[in-house]
DNA sequence: GCATTTCTCTAGTAATTTAATAGGCTAATA
DNA sequence: TATTAGCCTATTAAATTACTAGAGAAATGC
């Protein structure tokens, strides 16, 4: 599951990605008009504009913004920022490898291998899926009428 | 990330879908072959007991064995029973469904779709994914020798 | 240059979850 | 009836999560 961290972070991220090109949003705008707290939002953002997702601007008119357009910014790169590895298990991410402790070959561990599965699908979904695509509640290709697919 | 508890449980159940057949395994077995803690493996295994996947037998000769063949356990039911629904928001869980507190409409959430697509995937894999395949660290179907594919 | 605004940073804390440990109880067997 | 082996409840230490507090620093505008 999604931590209350990862799920404030989305939510303000979409704000900011509705009103790209409108300048600076202040936190208080987003804490207050997505029920977030405000003290604990301002510690995320500060984990987001580190990860070089969002810029920020002091003083008066200011506030935060997208460092680039909605298009390219992948919830992948989001969530991992927020919530850390996307994988089940350390020796299949890849973000954040480090192998098992106890395990004998990796190439042979059964386990492993179901995972690995299972974190390629999840990273072909949400590395190709942009805020964009999230604020405009939909799934499919910008120049594509049909749904996105993925392959293993 | 998976918990200990899920990684401890699944290794104890690989041991358990290699010995299928041969009779009840001790707990201590498990626990020293694979290291697991003793005290802890044995809340682990009440757990899955109760979920079904597990019987046992007290008493001298006494141990614990799969309640199904390896073929019919699936990784998918395990990681449920022992870490929680395998979505990454309650309101995409299948076997734990619940609203989330701030969404106004459920059918037009860009995030939540998305989340969806990633909770469909993750369950085709482990919901199709048996112990025994988990042991003969093959993700081949039985009776084809072409890779295990799945389709959104 | 001073006041105000707004983000920045470090620290702390309460609640929850995780990863165990402890110990007595109960059922089965010989 | 002694022994074996799982059953069950409670407790605990450590880590993580979800915040809160408060001082600091940069930008702006008068």
């Amino acid at each position: 599951m999604l931590s209350m961290k990862a799920k404030y972070g989305l939510r303000a991220l979409t704000v900011l990605a509705r009103r790209y090109g409108q300048g600076p949003v202040l936190i208080s705008d987003m804490s207050s008009g997505e029920k977030i707290p405000h003290k604990f939002l301002e510690l995320i953002l500060l984990d987001l504009k580190r990860q070089g997702i969002l810029q920020s601007k002091k003083g008066k008119g200011g506030g935060y913004l997208l460092s680039k357009s909605p298009g390219s910014i992948s919830v992948g790169e989001i969530i991992r920022t927020l919530d850390g590895p996307l994988a089940l298990l350390p020796c299949v991410s890849q973000s954040a490898y480090r192998p098992c402790e106890e395990c004998i070959d990796e190439t042979t561990c059964g386990i492993r291998s179901v995972m690995k599965e299972v974190r390629d699908v999840t990273s072909n979904i949400l590395d190709n899926t942009s805020l964009q695509q999230l604020v405009d509640g939909s799934r499919f290709a910008p120049d594509d009428t049909r749904p996105v697919m993925y392959h293993i």
